[in-house]
DNA sequence: TTGATTTAATTAAATGTTTGTTTAACTTTG
DNA sequence: CAAAGTTAAACAAACATTTAATTAAATCAA
């Protein structure tokens, strides 16, 4: 699980290839020319093309999993903010690491790489680590009872990964063509992790 | 615009390879094997693998559009009932093809499928439609004021895709395993639709 | 520290598939 | 009998991966 720099420049080069053109339009050459690295390091340090995609949802799907769990089990903040804290911190992750987002909903979308299982698994650790949470704040009466708890987090996810995924229609669509690229994600981050708080907030604390 | 027999065993297949594999990985061999054509059909009748994508999306989307001017110009409803069968039309038409909408998300995420600026165009026409409808209903009094009407659109679509696109990760979540396509599709259009008109409703018509 | 020897890193070239598309011959149809 | 439909075979280009040769780094006894 330790990488070398050129192992590094090979991941990065990949993650940002296959999120922009996909996992089969991306050639083994066209992530070494990117990676600036000889074509054969690739099979050299990570073995094939599916192995390297493998290697980069690993690294990743860890560090989220262990950062969602500390923030929702930090008992010295209240439920609500712990939910608020929940929704922004998904949200800054997710436009903050736009290709590795899109490698992971293409990989959900597609069948054939190897990768779904892993999701799948995660996923499923996840929503427990979530449901979990909102439930016990369901039984020191903060949150409503009868909520649907997977279906909000997949408006959470889904909102989300939309919104990102589509940030250039939506930036048009904005007017907000001025915007350099930074900006634009300051400005999502903020818009997008408000609107899921009062949307979420109207069903979580507010009666029927 | 007319196909005869063997184009639209043609269009089919592809739709269905272009889902379930993308489109780099589908194979015009793939394709032709599957609606079982010679392979030297899809170029006669097509052109080009580029150009079969694109008469799919023409086909799908033209109708889309009208379906939904039709549904929003209707005044013989009032407008909390336009809104709801807003909803439960773009959810059932989304779970009810999803072949067509994966090969659509895949289109908007990737960036070297021709068929982007085609797409945008019609989100932009589908957005103003939406919004005058909505600013309408805002004039006459009944929806509140103050609405990011652009943040609702991308809930709406966010939140359908993605349930669409992992629904087989919801089923295994909510313990559906022993449902068939057909009534998991069904309790995904009933379950998605009244979960997007609650949390819509708690905005749209309540008081903040 | 030196020099020998092994290990790891790196490369250009070659390998054998698979790709999208075309061709030229053949059959059916109006 | 011409036009449209259909086919198997052929095409060059691009593909992921391997090979064999070369260089750099590490190891270690003297």
């Amino acid at each position: 699980m330790e990488y070398n720099q050129k192992q590094l420049s090979i991941l990065e080069a990949a993650e940002k290839l296959f999120a922009s053109h996909g996992f089969h339009a991306t050639s083994v050459r066209d992530i070494a020319h990117e990676a600036d690295v000889n074509i054969a390091m690739i099979s050299y340090y990570f073995g094939s093309k599916e192995k390297l995609i493998e290697a980069i949802f690993l690294k990743r799907i860890f560090a989220w999993k262990l950062t969602l769990t500390e923030m929702l089990h930090n008992s010295a903040r209240s439920y609500v903010e712990r939910f608020d804290s929940l929704v922004e911190t998904y949200v800054t992750r997710v436009m903050g690491n736009p290709c590795f987002n899109l490698m992971m909903i293409r990989a959900q979308i597609q069948e054939d790489i190897g990768v779904n299982d892993l999701i799948h698994e995660n996923k499923k650790e996840v929503h427990e680590v979530i449901k979990a949470f909102i439930n016990e704040g369901q039984e020191s009466g903060v949150f409503n009872k009868d909520l649907d708890i997977l279906m909000m987090v997949n408006t959470l996810v889904g909102t989300t990964n939309h919104i990102m995924s589509t940030r250039h229609h939506f930036q048009r669509l904005s007017n907000l063509e001025h915007l350099s690229d930074n900006e634009l994600q300051e400005y999502l981050i903020s818009h997008t992790s408000n609107h899921l708080k009062n949307l979420f907030k109207a069903i979580l604390i507010h009666e029927a």
